[in-house]
DNA sequence: ATATAAATGCAACAATATTTCATTTAGAAT
DNA sequence: ATTCTAAATGAAATATTGTTGCATTTATAT
């Protein structure tokens, strides 16, 4: 389903945005792209000790910036980020999908699959962009809970 | 559409739920019911400067654990607040309605008469509640904008 | 009027996010 | 290869946001 990166392609990212190919960011983009879920600050942080809490925030806000990388809060209002599939472009994300927040394991999925049903706002509103959120168990988490 | 409320039926709320009748909830509970979009713990302490932060924090919890008001973040990850109007329970919400928020003032508003479509998720997810978030431009902020 | 549990206010604390600036480094230019 | 420079990082300071503990006040039941 997503498609496995490599160092160079992650290097060809970075380049193609016009951004340094530093080892911080390659560490984040390729720990973003080894998960089908989505990353908090928090999580980067506590697994890449060495790296700068403040390096993270940047990383974290220029990749959203250049379309690499979206955000989504989860239950908690806690952002979480995920690599972009939509072909997003900078300062401009199509990320209109389905997002699901499991209660058990907190992880957040992005379901790039299902696209979003049409829906018809009251006079007035001109909405520009959709999410919607699904909470509940995941498969993981569900297939240990029918298990006992 | 919003039904108004006095203060003698924000006293029975109170009442209803054995919360003791306090200035600072009964002056919450006009504020929130006073308006059509949902309040944010900053847009309180900005306006009731004489209630101490942590009181507010307080007044807000055990509204949203009565069932009172519901919590909606919105795109910056900030938590907002709007009273429930659809028959919640404490510690049980039902407020599964379509909130939208603008992009130009910010406020949030929960679109209480529009139900969700239903979706199908991908095979193993077991979803319990669903949230449809939209942002936009506001019917205000649509109708200033097209002024211009 | 009194008693008591609940609620508030204040101070301290913790967690999270941002700003500033000195230092380092990637990549371009020579 | 060496030098140069803008970009990126790291570290400290500051700001913002949310929580905890405790003394004081207050709503309400008796
Ligand atoms: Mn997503
Ligand atoms: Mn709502
Ligand atoms: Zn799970
Ligand atoms: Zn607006």
């Amino acid at each position: 389903m997503i498609p496995a990166k490599n160092n160079y392609q992650f290097e060809d990212m970075l380049d193609k945005h016009q951004l340094k190919k530093t080892a911080p960011r390659l560490r984040v983009l390729s720990m973003m792209y080894s998960k089908n879920t989505a990353t908090s600050q928090p999580d980067l942080e506590n697994v890449m000790h060495d790296i700068d809490r403040v390096t993270l925030y940047r990383i974290l806000n220029v990749f959203e910036e250049k379309g690499i990388i979206h955000k989504v809060f989860d239950l908690d209002g806690t952002a979480n980020y995920a690599v972009c599939h939509s072909d997003c472009e900078a300062h401009h994300h199509h990320d209109e999908h389905v997002h699901f927040n499991c209660t058990v394991c907190k992880n957040v999925y992005c379901l790039n699959e299902l696209s979003l049903p049409s829906i018809t706002l009251p006079a007035g509103f001109r909405p520009e962009s959709f999410t919607l959120y699904a909470s509940g168990l995941c498969p993981k988490c569900d297939k240990k809970n029918s298990a006992k």
